[in-house]
DNA sequence: TTGTATGCGTTATCAC
DNA sequence: GTGATAACGCATACAA
């Protein structure tokens, strides 16, 4: 071990010292002060492209390592005006739903060296107390998963925060967003059942604040008038298992029967649709009733429910929506994009799609039967 | 409309304008200047119990409101120390499993004025790295409901950082943690399975390194002894649905038959398993083999399912780890505590709870029966 | 490549 | 109650 190493190694150990007795942090000065350098050096040494000799960064590096020094990032932000957090505002409902979401968007983040700063709504009037912490935690931009107004949108632009809207939309604005066409998957799904022979249908939409769900329930029954059926019995959900089976009766008991397939806004009320068809009512499903989701959730793909269902390529979303929001962030991209992806039909086994033909005959609760529809 | 106030409405405007074009955020100085204050009675009318009059308050308020002033928390949090964020530090598992976890802690923390940071970890060699950036952002204190090794909590002691470990213990070290008894709940399982005349058992346990599951395992293992019962057959798991039926398997290869109960370390296992014995295996649950589980998720509750399991207490654990480090943060307390919560037992109808008797002998896959254990 | 000097936006300490 | 002034810890323009 050499002199200077050994003098380098004391000093340290008694700057520690000073500094816990002085109750401070442990700043560049002090790494400056240990390695012989200006503090100037040191913070170039922490800068990823800086110019520093390989001498110097060395020195640094070791003084930094004995003193346990690491930058301080509100120090930091304040100068460099970057703060690498992103909010993720994201409401209740999402989180239970979507637990990826959580997972990946943190991650996607992490990838391009920021962290996600977590403001969770439990209702939706707590927004404008959550966007104010936003603007005090100077994140460099936003991950918008709920309900926003217009106003708030126009609040975003004014403070030049970049915002993303992930699987919400706001006509008339110009603002990034990642989404899944809801629309097309509900009319795809409708497509499907209806090529395979279902006339009447029973729609288990959202919350009738849930963008998500009245797209997909506008779409499917955009698509129903169009290939000229029967109207669909709409009833309202919550997006919870208990919604399921409460929006299966109250679909029956509307319709006088039971309808040929029954969409629902989400596969957990589909679930809860499907095991109030089997256990409590006794049809057998898809025999007598065909039953289809959205989201492609895990339990949809357990054996007890293999469910007929649309999945939204999450990954891929939260990639893009990382992407779009790193964009205006750090190549200050001014313009906006709208991000949309398809949703894949996963067939499962509770909703028939093959026409039945002539070998179940009388299923519908019409008992008409529809040529195949055009898809 | 006064004279004065359209003064202040004209200069908070033309103000504005300047700050625009100078490309610089508001600050205190700007609102002080609208005001016809000094900025550091700005800055004591954003402090709550600051002693500031009646009409410098409504001044300062009405020229931050004309310029959307808002204090700058990294500015703040790099002269008071404290940054009003606390970094939750979890793995993918977690996430997946407890979606509810995250959405709780965040909120426990936004009811005392502390946002969550979010750390996830998909592998944990990647707890450095983490570990790293949880110190750059000068958090005020850490939840972790990840693994982290001694060395690691030995950081946080030198870096004299508030943590609550949740979920996770750590002998020999004076920390606070927040868990659920895992030993008792195990053991209860097997007591009550024990007493209802169960005697040779399978275990499917979680991953290796998964505290969380061998604690649960170890307990029913323990008392499963304790009852002179045969010695259960014990098989790792992965935590996820495969498993379940994996496991399962195992277990029968294993014993050369159908054991009598299966404990499964996770419900998402233990449904797994339950899908397996009914629909590939064909037994009769819990006719011919009585399956739980552990943590109550939401599908544990569904009709097809209805898994009897132990409920975590996890509102209250994440109210208790909120407790813990806001004590820690604010009041500067050094004692360390333990809290430690039981599980609740739902009895579910996948597992046979009271004895047999004669109505249906030979169902143990030893033939033998047992006189109704002590609990 | 390195060191000097300055500013980021706030809170805290002190006179007044 | 109010206003000047000094930190907080870092990055950067500039001179050397």
């Amino acid at each position: 071990m050499s002199k200077s190493k050994l003098t380098v190694e004391h000093c340290a150990t008694a700057l520690r010292a000073v500094i816990a007795s002085e109750n401070r942090r442990v700043t560049s000065y002090d790494v400056a002060q240990v390695a012989g350098v200006s503090q100037s050096a040191v913070s170039r040494c922490f800068k990823p492209g800086a110019s520093v000799s390989k001498t110097t960064y060395a020195l640094v590096m070791k003084a930094a390592a004995l003193l346990d020094y690491i930058p301080n990032a509100a120090a930091r932000s304040l100068i460099t005006r970057r703060s690498n957090m992103v909010a993720l505002i994201v409401t209740n409902q999402a989180n239970l739903y979507y637990p990826e979401l959580l997972a990946e968007v943190s991650q996607q983040f992490a990838a391009r060296g920021k962290r996600v700063l977590l403001f969770t709504l439990h209702r939706e009037a707590d927004v404008d107390r959550v966007l104010a912490d936003v603007w005090q935690f100077q994140v460099d931009g936003v991950i918008a998963a709920a309900r926003l107004s217009e106003a708030h949108i126009a609040e975003f632009d004014r403070r030049r925060m970049p915002v993303v809207l992930f699987n919400r939309t706001l006509r008339d604005h110009s603002v990034n967003t990642v989404t899944c066409d809801h629309v097309e998957a509900g009319r795809m799904l409708a497509s499907r059942l209806a090529a395979a022979g279902h006339r009447q249908f029973g729609i288990i939409g959202g919350s009738m604040d849930s963008s998500v769900a009245s797209e997909r329930r506008r779409g499917a029954v955009e698509r129903i008038a169009e290939l000229g059926l029967p109207a669909p019995v709409v009833v309202p959900g919550d997006y919870d298992y208990r919604s399921g089976a409460l929006g299966l009766k109250a679909i029956i008991a509307e319709l006088g029967g039971v309808p040929d397939a029954i969409i629902c806004g989400s596969d957990v009320m589909a679930i809860g649709c499907l095991d109030c068809a089997r256990h409590e009512l006794g049809l057998e499903v898809p025999q007598q009733l065909s039953v289809a989701g959205f989201d492609a959730v895990e339990p949809s793909n357990w054996i007890s429910y293999n469910l007929t269902t649309l999945r939204q390529p999450l990954p891929k979303m939260a990639a893009a929506a990382a992407d779009l929001l790193c964009a205006r962030i750090d190549q200050h991209e001014t313009d906006t994009e709208k991000r949309v992806f398809s949703a894949q039909f996963i067939e499962g086994a509770t909703a028939r799609l093959t026409p039945a033909g002539a070998r179940t005959p009388g299923l519908t609760a019409t008992g008409l039967r529809l040529p195949v529809a055009i898809m």
